[in-house]
DNA sequence: TGAATTATTTGACTTTTGTCAATAACGAAT
DNA sequence: ATTCGTTATTGACAAAAGTCAAATAATTCA
């Protein structure tokens, strides 16, 4: 991937969003990214491997979840059109993944590897500040993600869900919304034909 | 605060380890941080105000938490000695903070304003460097966290609190163990009791 | 030190949530 | 449209965790 145009999609936009002013930064950013196509269902990382890709996700949606001895599913994060995910501890710190990392539909990722991404924050002072940026983002939505599982219950979870993110509950199936709320699908079920 | 020097204790060791060898941004660091000492049990932030200080704990503990309108308490993070802490949606974005801060122990403690970090990132490019690692280790610690509240049951996050993080057992009241484990007090001392 | 406060444990009971199983509904692909 | 496989719902029951209350233990600090 050489040279950036429309095709990129959001991709592109998330980079002159940036570096608009930049062409030069632009295309050794661009030079670093892959493109792919993941089918619906498709394992891109399975647990136990090092996490190789960080993904920029144009179309499609990514999920990374945990998967237990027991076949019990947990979904650590959704990643929707627009977004980079990656089995983060995995990727940052080069270690056996615990999580897995699953196309949910027919995906369009640009992705790059941790060696290039490294390299970026080397060259590229201002890929540092967008990923500070970026990395503060995704921290306050995990702390509030962790302050929703320690003093709420499944209602409420469910609930301030339906108010923060309502449609990714019309999106994906409710056995994956509730593996992202930390319960059963029985009980999501429930919950959700009482009220 | 204006010249580091030997009483500056923890916090001169995380000062000199990244910058040791740079007087003149050592300085202008520490120019912007002050020290106050807190006491046992001091509320450093109410929840409804706007966090206005990021804390380094040179001795102590901070204890950022949750208190909902029944009373219950629950511990989002602790904050022990060497680290960093704050209320951090509510610092970073300057909103009024959904979490309270309190010292649980008498606490020797410097703190920057907002203000005076953001000068620090644009004036120290080193400064953001380091946070961006800090922001890194704190993310990977919050999806951990996470996991282990959508994939683990009470006892489960009870002995991988034991594992991982032994010495806050011991030194915490169980009621702050249980608030941060997600369970009720009557509940970790049941789980205590039969292992 | 000793009174007062706070924390911990335990019991009895309730509520919430999970599990297993059966059925129904839905959707993708031919 | 029909079939196959997945997903969702519901019931009956079990297990986990919460609540309330009382008794005991431990701490604080005056």
């Amino acid at each position: 991937m050489q040279t950036p145009d429309h095709t990129y999609g959001v991709f592109m936009q998330f980079l002159t969003a940036h570096f608009n002013a930049d062409e030069e930064q632009l295309k050794t950013i661009c030079s670093k990214f892959s493109r792919k196509t993941a089918k619906r269902n498709e394992i891109l990382l399975a647990s136990g491997e090092v996490c190789k890709h960080l993904y920029f996700v144009n179309s499609g949606c990514l999920r990374i979840y945990l998967l237990d001895l027991k076949g019990n599913e947990s979904t650590r994060f959704l990643v929707t059109e627009g977004k980079f995910g990656t089995s983060f501890p995995s990727y940052r710190l080069q270690e056996p993944s615990v999580a897995a990392i699953q196309s949910l539909e027919l995906s369009d990722l640009f992705y790059i590897s941790y060696h290039d991404f490294q390299a970026l924050l080397d060259e590229i002072p201002a890929w540092e500040h967008i990923y500070r940026i970026a990395l503060e983002q995704e921290y306050i939505s995990s702390i509030q993600r962790i302050e929703s599982l320690i003093s709420m219950n499944a209602t409420m979870r469910y609930q301030a869900l339906m108010e923060s993110n309502p449609s990714i509950i019309q999106r994906f199936p409710s056995k994956i919304i509730a593996d992202y709320l930390g319960i059963s699908q029985e009980t999501l079920s429930r919950l959700k034909s009482k009220k």
